[in-house]
DNA sequence: TGACATTATATCCGTGTGCGATATAGTTGG
DNA sequence: CCAACTATATCGCACACGGATATAATGTCA
């Protein structure tokens, strides 16, 4: 029985952060997802439409993401496109999921000291 | 330049760094990893024995861990227990995957500015 | 106008991963 | 002596990722 209100159970997975992070500054479309996605990730992660698409279908399946009906300047804008932006629930899951990361990489960096806790067996 | 090590591709499956991780300060063997993983996550992370070794398994398979003949005190041990250690290429995968992580937690807390990169296409 | 690259969304499917369930057995303690 | 705990191991389902592919509108340029 895992949790039935799966609304967000970390960690999440790779490409949602990645999506996340694309939009976390204002609704983007596909399109600009994938290229944004590349800068953010100084051109380690590129992502294909084959993960993306498949992602936001997931995402706004879990309410993560959710669908812009607002668009911008007809001049600038293309009928083919579709708006995406972070939902609150979205916005709060990729902060836990910050968060998540942040913690592993102080016990990374610092050891398991940095807990404050004291670990049973000790080494070996 | 991010030295891609070609060997082994980011990211790492999470399970695999939670184990990395329970390793980081010296051998240990599987039914140890498994608690220290949930020490280390303050109990949000509870790896089963199905997660664990198929996951060892697979690192083993990519050079990641190995495992440890030397045992601990006799009397302290048990004839059942496999040890594994962090192997150099192992440690160095785990470097990697939380340098990999801060930088996304940068951007994430500081926005794109951490880049210091001129976004292209701006907004919407 | 026609040709071609680019932009843009969408699906299919193989493979890897996570993880619950399950099996097996040695160890410890009342 | 039996139950609980320790310990390793496998199976199978479901999901996530990502390459390949399809389709079509838009932009560009000779």
């Amino acid at each position: 029985m895992t949790t039935p209100d799966s609304s967000h159970r970390l960690p999440l997975p790779v490409a949602q952060l990645h999506i996340m992070l694309a939009l976390a500054d204002g609704q983007k479309h596909g399109y600009a997802i994938m290229g944004r996605v590349e800068v953010l990730t100084e051109g380690s992660v590129t992502m294909g439409p084959g993960t993306l698409y498949g992602a936001i279908k997931r995402m706004m399946k879990a309410g993560l993401v959710e669908e812009a009906d607002e668009r911008p300047d007809p001049e600038l804008d293309d009928a083919r496109r579709r708006y995406y932006r972070l939902t609150g629930l979205g916005a709060r899951a990729l902060d836990a999921e910050v968060a998540r990361m942040e913690r592993l990489a102080r016990i990374a960096r610092t050891g398991w000291s940095a807990l404050g806790q004291t670990l049973p067996g000790g080494g070996v």
